[in-house]
DNA sequence: CGGCTATTTGATCGATTTCAAGAACAGTGG
DNA sequence: CCACTGTTCTTGAAATCGATCAAATAGCCG
């Protein structure tokens, strides 16, 4: 039934779509975690899975929950770069320089698998995925930069939804409900508002008819509109 | 005579620095070059080195001259989402879906070596250059998000004039003054603003004696206020 | 020189931030 | 179970920054 939802959901050329990508890859295969002598952990919602500069030795898989990215500049303060669940990678961001380059939190309570870095190098299929699993991280940031840069706010907020929509579809969970892990706060500064833009911009789609929220339980009422008011024009 | 400018132009820490990285990369060896095939392509300004969507079989390593990418939202609308000048890799977006995923085009007389992907593939030594590229990328458009999402405009295009010259001073150039290869336009486009504000920006800037500007030759005056400009606090 | 495009500058308008306050909720300890 | 406290969220009103509209200037090329 998940399913059903697709066509109105999914995005078959867009940049997202490929992501999924991600849950077919080598990188889930059992014996081939079993190679790289990939080990599991779990965080408890609040907790750091890697910190801004710590050294980093392995890569992460999410397995279950949901994590935010947060990386901080040289003047202290400190944005949310990204938000990751199931079959996301985390870490990739410190393959070249050897530390972390984000703080990564968890929000929930979460699963990863961490793949050792060194282990990752010798495996060729692993390289490979690898390297995909990087190209769809920047796709990912251009996306985010094409819609942070060119969108007002009220679309920016429709556009978030829709893509935290997609990407529970993929999963195979509830596409037009779910609960968001994070505040506010979180949302207005990966989407480089304010916390207040985020709730005016919530209430009002939901005033529209658009969606349904309380407080961090969402639904998705009329996805077409909903992804019109994302996606509608706004040249410079 | 560069390297006295390094202190105050060079960002240890920063993800910039890492840049650097390619310079040494062994994709700029001559025999790895010949070994998979490379060749050479030069465009005049205006022309593009690759489409949107077109088919992606190559990498490309700039080694003169400067280009833009430029990205197309469903709706149209184009942004400029980079600029790449000698020892930057182009078309690593494409990575893993096999069509490009922007416009490269030229802003003025560039050459480029072709490397074709099939080969990058069957050479350790590229892959592993080649994922440190990928790497390279996102930490470039992770810094971007914090600047865009986190500056107002004349912070912005401070950050902008500071990223240019701190590349240029990597590659041996003068990087207290340059000429900017691009119009106020597609800087307007890179940094979400529109060119007006640009304008403006850059005026105010040589107003306040931070920086000589005419046309597009600029002049850095006082890096450590342009610096304090583009890094000052604005917590959201 | 004319026509073109790029750039600069001014004036106004509007979206979003900022400041301020209240309401809903979660956790705590009595 | 309930008051207490702190946090998150919502809402309002005012201030501000950048966009938009409009026009003038400056280069550039044929």
């Amino acid at each position: 039934m998940e399913t059903a939802l697709s066509p109105s959901i999914a995005h078959p050329t867009g940049p997202l779509h490929v992501m999924h990508m991600a849950s077919g890859s080598p990188l889930e295969s059992q014996w081939l975690r079993a190679r790289v002598g990939a080990t599991h952990r779990r965080l408890r919602a609040g907790q750091y899975l890697y910190y801004n500069g710590e050294r980093a030795s392995d890569l992460y898989m999410v397995r279950a929950g949901f994590l935010k990215l947060c990386a901080s500049a040289e003047d202290g303060s400190e944005r949310v770069t990204g938000f990751r669940m199931r079959s996301d990678m985390l870490g990739v961001g410190s393959i070249g320089v050897g530390r972390h380059t984000c703080d990564a939190v968890a929000l929930d309570t979460t699963d990863v698998w961490v793949l050792p870095f060194a282990a990752c190098g010798r495996v060729a299929e692993l390289q490979t995925a690898l390297t995909a699993a990087l190209a769809e991280e920047i796709r990912r940031d251009r996306a985010w930069m094409m819609a942070v840069g060119s969108l007002p706010a009220e679309q920016r907020v429709a556009h978030f939804l829709i893509d935290l929509a997609e990407r529970h579809d993929r999963l195979g969970f509830n596409a037009r409900r779910f609960t968001l892990c994070m505040g506010r706060a979180d949302i207005a500064s990966f989407l480089a508002l304010t916390h207040e833009t985020i709730s005016r911009a919530l209430s009002h789609l939901a005033k529209v008819g658009c969606i349904a929220v309380s407080r961090r339980d969402v639904q998705l009422l009329d996805i077409e509109r909903l992804r019109a008011t994302g996606t509608s024009t706004r040249v410079h």
